[in-house]
This record gives structure tokens, C-alpha cells and sequence, in this order.
DNA sequence: TGCCAGGCCCTCTTTAGGGCCTT
């Protein structure tokens, strides 16, 4: 593993493609038998979706009618659906050694060791949180929910929320977002995956003097 | 509608509490 603490080693570490994913769950705990019933990602690179993944799972079980209301997936839907093993094994060729993005990230990544586990893969290491840099690059923002910081920033809508591969086309889209934030404001030519990840773990405090010193700008400004 | 879990993060803090965010 490698600790991103100097402008130097993120002068090195430049991924060109990401995986931007979201998962659709049955609740919220996979530690209380919660399981995966929808995967969307899409890969950007080179600040392109160059390729998309979709795709509903069987859970093997009822949904509470809370997530069919909030998702608009349903008992019938999921009927005809694939078994998680098959899903989750398309899933990780789709995402190979690509680092991964999510809104949230902690909420997904549990979802994602559980599966990817269970089935005997390895979990990617590198992941991504929007939601954690947005709250450094946006901290004005009504809140840092995505559908809040998709209106706050006009990005373009999906056709609604809590959809997989809608509710991942739009952190995509606020991924991007905050790539040309950082180059409009602090004048990258470029935005590593790993200096966006690095920046969610920042304390707020201290985000603007930590991208003014990558940039090489030590002294302060608005 | 709000709870469920859990990591992050702020404040009236750090031997804690509670809001934010995700489904």
C-alpha cells in the first residue's frame, strides 16, 4: 500500500480511467443479511464514460416495500433477475484493477467487500469518495447529497435517482466536476484519481492549504 | 416517516455526542 502525503508522489500516480459505481441494496447493513440488488457503474476515462455496466440481481428474497418505493425495482423485476455470483463476476472483470468511485463510498464499499467476498474475489483497494471531496471543493453546497449537488451544479439529470447506473452517471458527471474545479482554480493541467481521493481525506480545514501546496502555491488564496 | 448500520466530521470534543450520507 502507499501513503499519499507530498506533491511528488501524486505528480506520479495518475490514473486515466476510473470505475464511477453504485449499488441498489435491500437495506442498509449487509452485516444484517442486507444484499446487492442492482449494479451500475460506468467508466470514465480520460473524462469520457467510455463504457457502462448495468444490471438487477436476485436476492433470493422479498424486498421491504420501502426500497421499492424508493428504487422503483420490485419483487417482479427481480423475479427474472440474474444470481448475485454471476452478476458480481461480470462485475469484477468490469472493474479489473480500475480504481472505483462512489458516492458515499463507505455505504458501497461495505456492500462490496461483503459480495465480492462471498464469491471469492479480491477487493479492489482503491476507492473513491464524491461525497467527501465535494464536501472540500463545494463546501457552500445546501448539503452533500447527490441529487442536491447535481441541481447546486446543473449537471445533467438523470431521469431520476435511486437507479444504479443513473444515480453512477451522475457521480461521474460531479467526479468530473470537481476535476475542473480543482484545474479552474489552482491551475492543474490534470487531476489524479489519487489526488481526489486523497483530498476526502483531508481534514476541511486544512483541503485549500493542501491543493495550494500541490499546485506549488504555498501562499493563500480566495 | 423514521428507524435500522457505520464511517466521517464538527463541536458545546478527544474518557462524547450527534448530524450527515448511503439503501
Amino acid at each position: 500500500m502507499t501513503a499519499l502525503n507530498s506533491p511528488r508522489q501524486f505528480a506520479t500516480t495518475d490514473n486515466a480511467s476510473v470505475v464511477v459505481f453504485d449499488f441498489e441494496t435491500t437495506g442498509m447493513s449487509p452485516q444484517q443479511g442486507d444484499r446487492v440488488i442492482e449494479i451500475g457503474a460506468v467508466r470514465l476515462e480520460d473524462g469520457v464514460i467510455a463504457d457502462q455496466f448495468q444490471s438487477l440481481i436476485n436476492p433470493g428474497c422479498p424486498l421491504n416495500p420501502f426500497i421499492t418505493d424508493l428504487t422503483g425495482i420490485s419483487d417482479a423485476m427481480l423475479a427474472t433477475a440474474p444470481d448475485a455470483e454471476a452478476v458480481i463476476s461480470d462485475f469484477q472483470r468490469f472493474v479489473a484493477c480500475t480504481p472505483l468511485v462512489a458516492h458515499n463510498a463507505s455505504f458501497d464499499r461495505r456492500f462490496l467487500i461483503a459480495e465480492f467476498c462471498r464469491f471469492g474475489h479480491k477487493v479492489p483497494l482503491a476507492i473513491g469518495c464524491s461525497m467527501l471531496a465535494a464536501r472540500r471543493i463545494f463546501p457552500d453546497a445546501p448539503n452533500h447529497k447527490l441529487g442536491t449537488l447535481v441541481s447546486y451544479l446543473e449537471l445533467p439529470t438523470a431521469r431520476r435517482f435511486h437507479r444504479a447506473l443513473a444515480d453512477a452517471s451522475m457521480t461521474a458527471a460531479l467526479w468530473l466536476r470537481m476535476e475542473q474545479e480543482l484545474c479552474s482554480r489552482y491551475g492543474f493541467e490534470k487531476v489524479p484519481f489519487a489526488l481526489l481521493k486523497r483530498l476526502g481525506q483531508i481534514p476541511r480545514a486544512k483541503a485549500d492549504r493542501f491543493l495550494q501546496q500541490i499546485a506549488g502555491r504555498p501562499q493563500d488564496r480566495n
